[in-house]
DNA sequence: ACCTGAACACCGTTCAAGT
DNA sequence: ACCTGAACACCGTTCAAGT
């Protein structure tokens, strides 16, 4: 009869970078990034702080970046003009609840930290408007316009930034009524 | 004959809330963000880290809200339908290059700091809109989106987000590329 | 009123040591 | 290989004390 893999001496399973992730996430969800600290960590995860270093070399800086990478996500691809614009629309309304569920993580994304992350996003962007018959230039300055415009609106859903007025804000039709706005200035 | 305000014993200049305000810009331009703290501020004011919370009762809170409040502008008012979206376009290129001048300041823009200051936007922002003759509920969306992409954009440059390509990339067209796309697509 | 000095309860990280 | 314990050089902030 083969071993059990184990439950350890400390009955607890062994740590790993998606566990570490995982309840980084959570505290930064539930208490705030700058409630997110090593020690504190270490803690959820019922280890001494100084165990993460073994799994992340880079300490702190690469837990952030597990952060950032974990958020980010890419529009699926569309064959061809038929519905790109349905499919922008869809991903973009899928990483506006990401960013909303994740709010805390937000600031890391705007911070210098990762930048491949966006990158990919950028990029899978552009091409989906390049299958949608968007022309290359074209297609490149619609693609910062409409991630920059998700992000932005993101950061100020997060913030609860109110109207002017004081009025209470209804945060979806807002968000897609700009959607609309920039979804509608793409033009082949 | 009149006494001299008088440089005082150590001859320096008392503190003041702007002083401190404008040391901290200078830090946070410089070195980043993460090398902004009461002990260093108080180094570069000739001053006991300590001196700073006299004027800052809330402390380091304060003061990144006080940094915030800094970069903030709000649109000029336009008398009536005339050149709205010139208005618009002229604010949007300066907050642009105002935040890019002090890029450290973005993560706090984003964070849940000082809402007051984005909220005098926006309500600037719909006036504007208002007063250009595009309907209550239109402006407030206008308002957001505009805001909306102008911050996101501003943080995606601020990070140098490259292209897929991996081509360098021309961000100062790119961001009038979108900023006339958002701007088309808000109409009466 | 304005600033200082010492102290407290934290940080992230290194490094030698344990198993 | 994986984790611990002690230590180092920092943090923000309080509080009594100086002038």
């Amino acid at each position: 009869m083969v071993r059990q893999p184990a439950i350890n001496a400390q009955n607890r399973a062994p740590l790993s970078i998606e566990r570490i992730i995982e309840a980084a996430l959570q505290i930064v969800d539930g208490q705030g990034l700058g409630r997110l600290t090593m020690r504190r960590l270490g803690d959820a995860l019922e280890v001494e702080a100084m165990a993460i270093y073994h799994h992340l070399p880079r300490g702190k800086e690469q837990l952030l970046d597990g952060l950032v990478a974990h958020v980010a996500i890419a529009p699926a691809e569309t064959r061809g003009a038929a519905g790109w614009r349905e499919a922008l629309r869809d991903w973009a309304r899928g990483y506006r609840a990401r960013l909303l569920d994740h709010a805390g993580v937000l600031p890391l994304l705007v911070t210098r930290r990762n930048p491949a992350a966006l990158a990919t996003t950028t990029a899978s962007l552009q091409e989906v408007l390049r299958l949608g018959a968007i022309p290359e230039a074209a297609a490149a300055v619609a693609a910062h316009t409409l991630l920059g415009y998700v992000i932005g609106h993101a950061a100020l859903e997060a913030r609860g930034t109110p109207d002017g007025a004081g009025e209470t804000v209804d945060w979806d039709a807002r968000f897609n009524g700009g959607l609309d706005l920039v979804l509608a200035a793409i033009n082949p």
